[in-house]
RNA sequence: GCUCCAGUAGUGUAGCCAGGCCAAGCAUAAGAGGCUCUCAAUCUCUCGACUCGGGUUCAAAUCCCGACUGGAGCACCA
C-alpha cells in the first residue's frame, strides 16, 4: 500500500487536481488577467447571470488579476434605478469579488471623443435614413446616401446632435464595416441612437447614447481587459466589436464564447418581471416563482451551488438545458447536514387511534447523529393525530402502519385502533403530529400553498430544515416556509 | 432565406486541439440491495451514449467531406 503510494505518488496527485479544476485554462494567458462583468441595470441578477459571474471569477482566481462590474446602462429606456445597488449586493452574495466597479454613463465623454475619431478615419458616418431605407440598403450591401459625406458636415451634425440643435428625424452613428460582408448582421452598425428619455445618473446631460457595441468595445480596450467569456448569443456582436479594434489598431482581446443554456421552467426576463411585481402579480423580485438570486437563495438555494453547478457545466460550447435536478442535488449535499428535521402534515386527516396506550414519542433531530437532540412528544390513551391523506387512503382492513418512533396503528376498515409497539416487523413508517399542533402552509415554487400542521416543537425553528418524508423548506416565519426540493 | 456555431447515455458533463492507454470516465436520474423507526443522508451493484454516411490511417469519439438535427444572430436591447 505504501509503496504504491510512494511509487505512483505523484499521478494520484495529478489524477486529483484535474478533478478540482474542472474549468479549462485559458489561452494567451500572459502574467495576470483582467476580465469583466457586464450586467445591463435592468432588475436585480438572475441564475444565468450568476454563471458570468462564476465563471469570471473563478478564472481571475485561477490566474489573479482584475475583475471589473461593469454597469452597461446606456440605454435609459431599461434601467431600473435600483438595480445599481442591487446588482453589486447579488455579486458579493455569491462570493464574486470584483476589484473595480465601472458605470457606463459616466463615460459618455470618453465615447464621444472616441466617436468623432473614427469619424475623422473615415470609419463612421452619420446617417438620417429612415429605419426601412437603412435595412433595405444594407440588405442590398448599398451604401446609404450619408455614408460618404464629407468628414466636417459629420463633425458638425455630430455636435449639433450632442447639444440638441438637431431635432428633424432620429439620426444615428453608424460603424463602417464591409457593406460586402456575407454576414449581414456584420455590415455597417449603428453605434450611437438619441434617447430623449432622462437617464437616472444622468438627467437630460445627453441625448445621444452608444448601443452595447460600441460602448463595450471601447470600454473593454480603455480598461485593458486581456480575456472576455460571454455567450455565443455575443458572436455576431465580437465581429462587430472587431471592427473598432482594427480601426484604433487596438490588441484584441482573447475571446471565448461558450453554449447558452436554456433555464426551462423559470422566468428571467426582467420585463416580465417588473410588470408582474408592479401588477402585484409577484410580490416582489424575491418571490419564489422567480428565478432571481433573491428568490432563489430566499428559498434557500445556497452560493456554494451555483458555484459548483456552474464549474461543473463548465464552458462547453454545445447549448444545452439547464438542470434542476442536478443543481437541486448539489443543493441538498450543501444543506442537508445543517437541516434538522421536522414533521409537517400536509392534506390532513384526524384519526383518533382507539386503544391506544399513553406514551412518548422520541424523534431525532437528524438520525445521524443523535447528539443533537430529540423532538419528544408525550401521548394521551386514544390519542388522535393528524396524518397525510395521502398515507392511509386505499389502505385495506388489517393493514398496520408505524407512526414514527411512537406505535404501530392498525385500520379495522372503520377506525383506527392501537397494534402494539413491535418493531421486528417491516412496516411502512409514517409521521403524525397530535391534534391541537399549529397551522403551517409551505409555499410552492409555483406560487400554490401546501396547507397543515407542523409538530408542536418545529415551531419557533428557522431556516433551512427537512419536514420528513415532505421536502427540505427554509422556514421564515412560525406559520410559514418556503418550498426548496426534496 | 442569409451568416455563424455545434452534435458523447433520460439529464449535465470528461475525452476531441496534439488519433492508439476509450470494449468511453464522472455526476444526476432510474432499478436492485445494505444501513436506517423519513421517500433524506450514507454504502454496494445494475442500467444506459460517441447523430448518420463516406473518406484519410495500421488505428477515428478524436482529422476531412456530405447529409441530417439542434442552437445563435440578422441591425437603432444587452
Amino acid at each position: 500500500m505504501d509503496l504504491a503510494k510512494e511509487k505512483y505518488g505523484d499521478i494520484l496527485v495529478v489524477e486529483k487536481k484535474r478533478e478540482e479544476h474542472h474549468l479549462p485554462d485559458l489561452k494567451n494567458v500572459r502574467g495576470k488577467v483582467v476580465m469583466r462583468l457586464a450586467p445591463s441595470p435592468s432588475g436585480p441578477l438572475h441564475l444565468g447571470h450568476s454563471r458570468m459571474l462564476i465563471l469570471n471569477d473563478e478564472y481571475v482566481k485561477r490566474y489573479g488579476g482584475d475583475l471589473i462590474l461593469r454597469i452597461e446602462d446606456t440605454n435609459p429606456n431599461n434601467i431600473y434605478p435600483q438595480a445599481y445597488e442591487m446588482i453589486q449586493e447579488d455579486v458579493r452574495w455569491l462570493d464574486v469579488n470584483f476589484t473595480k466597479f465601472i458605470i457606463q454613463s459616466e463615460r459618455m465623454e470618453i465615447y464621444y471623443g472616441r466617436a468623432k475619431e473614427l469619424i475623422e478615419m473615415g470609419k463612421a458616418y452619420i446617417c438620417k435614413c429612415k429605419v426601412e431605407d437603412f435595412k433595405k440598403d444594407l440588405i442590398a450591401s448599398r451604401a446609404c446616401p450619408h455614408r460618404d459625406l464629407p468628414t466636417n458636415l459629420m463633425l458638425e451634425q455630430f455636435e449639433e446632435i450632442v447639444n440638441g440643435e438637431d431635432r428633424d428625424i432620429s439620426p444615428v452613428l453608424v460603424i463602417k464595416t464591409d457593406l460586402h460582408h456575407p454576414n449581414p448582421a456584420v455590415r455597417d452598425w449603428i453605434a450611437f441612437r438619441v434617447i430623449e428619455t432622462p437617464h437616472p445618473h444622468t438627467g437630460r446631460k445627453y441625448r445621444f447614447y452608444p448601443l452595447m457595441n460600441f460602448s463595450v468595445a471601447i470600454d473593454d480596450h480603455e480598461l485593458r481587459l486581456t480575456h472576455v467569456i460571454r455567450g455565443m448569443d455575443h458572436l455576431n456582436n465580437t465581429e462587430r466589436q472587431r471592427y473598432i479594434f482594427k480601426y484604433f489598431r487596438w490588441e484584441v482581446p482573447e475571446y471565448f464564447h461558450y453554449g447558452l443554456i436554456n433555464i426551462g421552467d423559470a422566468i428571467l426576463s426582467t420585463t416580465t418581471m417588473r410588470k408582474g411585481i408592479e401588477a402585484g402579480e409577484f410580490v416582489g423580485w424575491d418571490d419564489v416563482r422567480l428565478a432571481t438570486l433573491l428568490a432563489l437563495r430566499r428559498r434557500g438555494y445556497q452560493k456554494e451551488t451555483f458555484r459548483k453547478y456552474w464549474i461543473d457545466s463548465g464552458l462547453n460550447d454545445v447549448n444545452s438545458d439547464f438542470s434542476w435536478e442536478i443543481f437541486n442535488s448539489m443543493n441538498r449535499q450543501f444543506i442537508d447536514h445543517g437541516a434538522d428535521r421536522y414533521f409537517f402534515i400536509h392534506n390532513p386527516v384526524l384519526v383518533k387511534i382507539e386503544g391506544s396506550p399513553e406514551s412518548i414519542g422520541k424523534i431525532p433531530l437528524y438520525p445521524n447523529e443523535p447528539d443533537r437532540g430529540f423532538r419528544q412528544y408525550s401521548v394521551e390513551s386514544d390519542q388522535e393525530f393528524y396524518l397525510q391523506k395521502l398515507d392511509i387512503k386505499d389502505l385495506k382492513k388489517g393493514e398496520t402502519l408505524r407512526l414514527k418512533d411512537l406505535y404501530n396503528i392498525q385500520f379495522n376498515g372503520e377506525q383506527w385502533e392501537y397494534a402494539g409497539n413491535d418493531t421486528s416487523i417491516r412496516r411502512k413508517i409514517i409521521h403524525w403530529v397530535k391534534k391541537d399542533s399549529p397551522e403551517f402552509e409551505v409555499i410552492k415554487p409555483d406560487g400554490t400553498k401546501d396547507h397543515g400542521f407542523i409538530e408542536e416543537r418545529g415551531v419557533h425553528t428557522r431556516g433551512i430544515l427537512q419536514f420528513e418524508r415532505y421536502s427540505f423548506v427554509n422556514k421564515i416565519s412560525d406559520s410559514y416556509a418556503l418550498y426548496l426540493h426534496k
